[in-house]
DNA sequence: CCAAAAGTGTTCGTACTACACCCATGC
DNA sequence: GCATGGGTGTAGTACGAACACTTTTGG
């Protein structure tokens, strides 16, 4: 079967780019692409737009089937389409990123990628097409955002201490901050509050757990 | 001539949103469809993305083909890719956005509108496709920008006073500003400079004109 | 001389910054 | 008992918000 047109189409895809935090480090997903072009190189998890699915749709869909992720916040992140990004033919990507708690990740290969896996945004192998533009652009958007919103909070698991909470935030600015005016900015809005427990993690006092209070108000971003 | 694809391609378009002050209130530039789909309706001006063009070069011809606007900062704003926003096949736009002075403007009609036109931002016809979304967009991130930037001085001439700078501010954001914090504000950027002329336009003092410093830093935008 | 917009400083409150020590635990 | 990260308060500064009167012109 075949589609014909009067006007030559471009193709369009989305990619995703999916930030964590693991190891106090801040980290993509990135899949091994099992198909020419780039057969065997590393990319933003993504593919073509089907006619009757939105953009956010389609995102979502290649994010669960690449890379097995659900129930994720996508925020569309800016529209490449240089004529010569795609050697195949002319492809525009619309791409969008989020953010995710780095445990309950299942990570699977689908069908057009053999492999997904992590990687330390510092330490990135060299990606197909122009995929380190787009890590680029929205590494530079998360940072901008993180300096004024909350959506730091979207990083963090079910519960969480606040030492861990500063981390993602230094790890995505890039930057330390002072624990103490952290902790009271971060009380001051209160959107989180304390579990009661506390969690131990080595030889010394156990830190008090945290958990966001309404989970829905930490998508507001300006 | 025909293109024929394997699988079924989306046509990509640009649409884009001037926004310019004019009689101290924010307008918007819009073209009146001389063809079908919506023929008569009023509409953004855009089109389709040729092949060999990227999408930002694709805008700027359209705003020079529509508009006759030339050497304008546009910056993107959104892609819209909803299925059915476009009722001959699946149309995905991708949204552009800036600011002019409201003098120059030369407008002409192009080959696919009939007829261009200044409309203030409060009293918009109803738009073709889901172009009301798009304005709305551009609104709300225009507005935003407005208030931790200095894209405003996109608006004006070469030479203007401050209340007229003023006035942009305020419709752009939709409150009024204090005079003096504006005053204190805008000049301790030093970005602007007096020019030495006054401008008398009434039974009143009359005001300093200030020019722009250098053209080129008022295009960033953070 | 009157109407109208231009121009000009000070005070207050708040939010961000810098900074150092004690606490609870595991080994 | 010591090493390790967890937890806490205060003082100084800088920035934004509120606010009213004088100046210059045209008619």
């Amino acid at each position: 079967m075949t589609y014909t047109y009067e006007y030559p189409h471009p193709a369009v895809t989305t990619d995703i780019v999916i930030f964590t935090v693991r190891d106090a480090k801040l980290h993509v997903l990135l899949i091994k692409r099992g198909m020419d072009p780039f057969k065997g190189s590393w990319a933003l998890p993504g593919g073509f737009v089907r006619m009757e699915e939105s953009l956010e749709d389609c995102a979502k869909r290649e994010l669960e089937e690449e890379a097995g992720l659900k129930d994720v916040y996508l925020e569309q992140l800016y529209t490449f389409g240089t004529p010569n990004r795609d050697p195949r033919e002319r492809v525009i990507s619309v791409s969008y990123y989020t953010l995710t708690p780095s445990e309950n990740l299942e990570l699977k290969a689908g069908t057009d990628a053999s492999e997904a896996q992590w990687f330390a945004i510092d330490e990135l192998p060299a990606l197909a097409f122009d995929h380190s533009s787009i890590v680029e652009t929205a590494r530079a958007r998360l940072s901008a955002k993180m300096e004024y919103s909350t959506i730091g909070l979207q990083f963090m698991p079910e519960e969480f201490t606040l030492s861990q909470l500063q981390t993602v935030y230094e790890q995505a600015i890039g930057k330390e901050l002072d624990k103490r005016n952290f902790r009271k900015w971060i009380l001051s809005l209160n959107l989180i509050e304390e579990t009661g427990k506390k969690f131990s993690r080595g030889a010394h006092r156990p830190a008090m757990l945290f958990r966001i209070i309404d989970p829905s108000s930490v998508k507001i971003i300006r």
